[in-house]
RNA sequence: GCCUGGGUGGGGUAGCUGGUUAUCCUAUGGGACUGUGGAUCCUACGACUCGGGUUCGAAUCCCGACCCGGGCCCCA
């Protein structure tokens, strides 16, 4: 085989697409039930879009190139930029909250392993406009509402950076990204030596380690206890309790971190079983993007659901697709194409395309599966009928054309 | 970028302590059975991932590349 698809990327034949759709429209209705509006932003941006939001450091991993204008671009590996970007350049002064989703391919240049790709598909809700606790509880209950709609069922973790944060507000802005970073990678060791460099007190150290250890039921009010009452805390407190009205159940895990900068309260991410390393189907928290790429300072909340890892886990299946075949004989080849066409604006109907002779018509419909025959033969249409042939039971009736159809339709269509 | 397992027709496989024409199943095209499917038979198609090396001789042994799986790193 000498041409073969580029490492990571992959070719969705017609079953497993049927499901993608299934799950993907799935994932649809639910933000749209939301009133979330979808978005589709180019599949190309410039690559500052990108360095600017994540980094030098994630060159490496994009995939770039120089167009004919001598342009630098980068094929998205991810689509929040892209939607804060087209907030700023063209919705800045609409109403708020806006509320978005979009489901789209995205690119990076890994190993490909389990669960991960070069191409992969993310499916995302942000919403713009809000830093209250409301819009950071509703989009986690459509993020859960979505995973369930899908047949997902995962763990939810919750916590809110601006409480770590807290804690560490007389140290340098440069080096709180830095401990930041360290929480996100749970480089415990690293973080610790860094402590050490500098020279943290004691106090702080040890309120942080316990900080982001915290889990489960009582990690509010330790947390509490150990930074005291501030915004962020009673933040948080406010957003679980509105968990609580959308009925979810949650971990608290105040060891949630983003390595960078623009998050800067709510966080949370969403684990399966059965996925290998890559167990985080979705993730998603609450950033200030906005300035960072020229607007007004707008807050916002979203999160994207890896939506190929929901794929390997989901038990979601879709209704499988009536199809019928229209069979003929050589003199009635012509008549059985104009009842196929009718008989199409009902059901999912085939007609020979192979010059097959009568018999091996049939043996093809039994082949992929049809559930009905529809032959066309002199005999039939001299009685201006045609003979409909279950396929599961052998049974056949002489029906007209507009029977057949009414006898097919209700069936889910493509 | 690192570690590890693996690549034989479209799919699944045998061969792999080197030795004729690479095995079997399945799928696919054509045909037999000529107005009724699943069966059977005939026939066609079709592979040793690629490149080096060792050898009289390599699918088989060695090296490298590529690709796939699993795990690290990373995960915006």
């Amino acid at each position: 085989m000498e041409l073969q698809r580029p490492r990571g990327t992959r070719d969705f034949l017609p079953d497993e697409m049927a499901k993608r759709r299934y799950v993907e429209n799935k994932l649809r209705e639910a933000a749209t039930r939301w009133g979330y509006g979808e978005i589709k932003t180019p599949t190309f941006e410039h690559i500052e879009l990108f360095t600017l939001k994540s980094g030098e450091g994630i060159l490496g991993e994009i995939y770039n190139f120089r167009d004919k204008g001598d342009r630098e671009i980068a094929l998205r590996p991810e689509l929040t930029a892209p939607v804060v970007r087209m907030y700023v350049e063209e919705l800045q002064r609409s109403p708020k909250p806006l509320k978005f989703f979009y489901f789209d391919n995205c690119f990076r240049y890994e190993r490909p392993q389990k669960g991960r790709f070069r191409e992969f598909f993310q499916f995302g809700v942000e919403i713009i406009g809000s830093a209250r606790p409301e819009s950071d509880a509703e989009v986690i209950a459509l993020a859960v509402e979505m995973l369930n709609s899908a047949g997902v069922k995962g763990d939810l973790h919750v916590g809110h950076l601006g409480i770590v944060r807290a804690l560490m507000k007389d140290l340098l802005p440069e080096h709180q990204s830095k401990i930041m970073r360290l929480v996100d990678k749970k480089d415990d060791k690293g973080l610790e030596e860094f402590l050490d460099e500098l020279q943290a007190p004691d106090e702080m150290r040890g309120k942080l380690f316990r900080l982001i250890g915290l889990r489960g039921e009582n990690a509010v009010h330790e947390a509490r206890e150990l930074v005291g009452e501030i915004d962020a805390m009673s933040q948080f407190e406010a957003l679980l309790s509105l968990l609580d009205v959308y009925g979810l159940e949650y971990q608290v895990d105040l060891g949630i971190a983003r390595g960078l900068d623009y998050y800067t309260g709510m966080v949370f991410e969403i684990y399966c079983e059965g996925l290998g390393a890559q167990n985080q189907v979705c993730g998603g928290g609450s950033y200030r993007l906005a300035a960072l790429f020229g607007g007004e300072d707008t807050p916002s909340t979203g999160y994207a659901i890896g939506f190929d890892r929901i794929m390997e886990i989901c038990e979601a299946k879709p209704a499988e697709i009536k199809r019928i075949v229209v069979v003929s004989f050589d003199d009635t080849r012509k008549e059985a194409i104009v009842i196929a066409n009718k008989l199409r604006a009902h059901v999912s109907t085939y007609i020979d395309v192979m010059g097959r002779k009568f018999k091996d018509q049939i043996s093809y419909a039994n082949t992929i599966g049809a559930s009905h025959v529809v032959i066309v033969g002199k005999n039939e249409l001299d009685a201006g009928k045609v003979a409909l042939k279950d396929m599961k039971t052998g049974e056949q009736v002489l029906v007209t054309v507009e029977e057949v159809a009414g006898r097919m339709s209700g069936e889910v269509l493509l």
